[in-house]
DNA sequence: TCTGGTACTTCCCAATTGGAAACTACTTTC
DNA sequence: GAAAGTAGTTTCCAATTGGGAAGTACCAGA
């Protein structure tokens, strides 16, 4: 009869929650995957060209999240000399490696809604 | 040049963004990779020894967030017939299935914490 | 009968998150 | 000079999230 902790006790396991922990505070809210992942897809887009490919993201929070993409080195941000000024947001080497984890989430989600609306033999 | 969305206009983005925000409803919170991380890692486990293992949680959260995870059916409770009642939280086969996503997450974020803590020469 | 263990729920509160709208500031075009 | 496009910031507000403390209910053992 057990009373106190034993499966998380273990040195392995502190290192992996504290590793999700530290990898959801970056990632975590509304927007991060979808602006992560435009900008995966097409490389060097405006302020403006992002809010009008993040569906329903307003200025704040873009301007907000792009601060925190680029405080963590995920995304740079770039003002370019044109005439109207003009910034350039790219994702950087070190956020491109986040891409195995957006296909993972991304394959295990629509594998969810399969199993949710798919096919009633199971 | 573009005024419109060009780039996650394509169906093939459509269904991995909604894929993503499907995901993320379902496991975002401060505990849930916590909880699942300790189910799998040691099957069959009582609300108080859940209460001990996922450190820093409290009563009423865990309770929520157990009742999230039951009824996205990737968690099993089961009310045992002993003489002080016992229930016993297990995952599902389902809950498995997030064993490589929750991977990948531990593994990028070790990653991270590595270039943010560790060698200067980066 | 009182303490302790199981498994919760309820209430109240504070902090965080997110959104809409308006505003700044600068430049080019009509 | 007004409109429109660039890239934001600021303010105000509502909803969600999360936590502490206490309460509920049931049972067993001293």
């Amino acid at each position: 009869m057990k009373k106190t902790a034993e499966i998380n006790a273990t040195q392995v396991c502190q290192v992996r929650m504290q590793a999700i922990s530290d990898a959801m505070s970056l990632l975590s809210g509304k927007w991060k995957f979808h602006i992560l992942g435009t900008l995966i897809e097409g490389n060097a887009l405006g302020f403006m060209d992002l809010l009008r490919e993040v569906k329903g993201i307003g200025t704040k929070m873009l301007s907000k999240e792009l601060q925190d993409l680029e405080v963590n080195n995920l995304v740079s941000r770039k003002v370019m000399n044109t005439k109207p000024i003009t910034v350039e947001y790219t994702i950087t080497e070190y956020g491109k490696t986040l891409s195995p984890l957006i296909d993972e989430i991304a394959k295990w989600g629509i594998d969810y809604r399969k199993s949710v609306y798919g096919k009633t033999d199971k």
